[in-house]
DNA sequence: GCTGGCCTTGACGTCCGCGTGAAGGTCTAC
DNA sequence: GTAGACCTTCACGCGGACGTCAAGGCCAGC
């Protein structure tokens, strides 16, 4: 298989598929005319590579996966570097939804209390409009 | 005050104070000869873009605070252009949230899945050990 | 033999916000 | 007078995952 054919089969570009070769995350063999060529284990390779990013792994952190299938194991999560991978992950997932709730809970109580002064300084207006009104009338007569 | 003063006393460089009157976020005033001159208001309209910053809030979304401190308002906060941007970015943090616990959840689940298919094959490994053993000890004899 | 489609390498461009750096000149403080 | 602070404008960096040419080689079908 040509690297067309593969980019077209695992939903990506041939561009893409060159820059994985060139971090040589998905060596490929050479024909006699020097074309890269591919089987069908590639495409397992790039499936989990697309997997992975989907999860928002960078290309990097996905070369413990590739690298055990490569090495003939049945997924690609079945090696300790690869869970390694995933326990950082999930470290690292759980550190920012932390920052995140914190800081949207710091923003929600700005936001509330904003609101709230708002809404005291609409009280407050409407509280003084009558005595603009009674002031008026007083000019009035 | 001029431009270096005011960097040192807000913690930031005279660069990103440039930057942010480039941007028309921070107007200067400017001296005789030339110089930006900045007053005591500035520094506060500085450290409203700071906290907002420290929330996450890019630039341009500091803007109305800072545009609503200009126009005398007691607090970055008052306007109701203001109070939009925290409604808009309270939204942005709740999807944030969501799409990060959606992805935490299914990495964890591929993490415990891998993790319970690795000790299955210890165990089935562990399994074969004693019979391994008894084959040596067989073989001992 | 020629067109068109696939392939090769190499190098630079893109996106995004938030600045930073350098060059070359003016102004101020000691 | 000299060091340091300031001025302007233009350009560049960062980080990651590619996109986009450019210039040329290889091959199938007509």
């Amino acid at each position: 298989m040509r690297i067309g054919e593969l980019a077209q089969r695992a939903g990506t570009t041939t561009r893409a598929l060159r820059y994985y070769e060139q971090l040589g995350l998905l060596p490929a063999r050479r024909s006699g005319n020097g074309y890269r060529a591919y089987g069908e284990d590639d495409l397992r390779l790039l499936e989990q590579i697309r997997t992975l990013q989907d999860f928002g792994f960078g290309l990097e952190e996905t070369r413990p996966f590739v690298e055990c299938l490569q090495a003939g194991h049945p997924a690609g999560d079945s090696c300790p570097a690869s869970l390694e991978v995933y326990r950082r992950k999930l470290a690292e997932l759980d550190g920012c939804i932390a920052r995140l709730q914190e800081v949207r809970a710091q923003v929600a109580e700005q936001f509330e209390r904003a609101e709230q002064a708002r809404d005291e300084l609409a009280a407050g207006a409407a509280a003084e409009v009558p005595r603009c009104e009674l002031a008026i009338e007083w000019e009035g007569r």
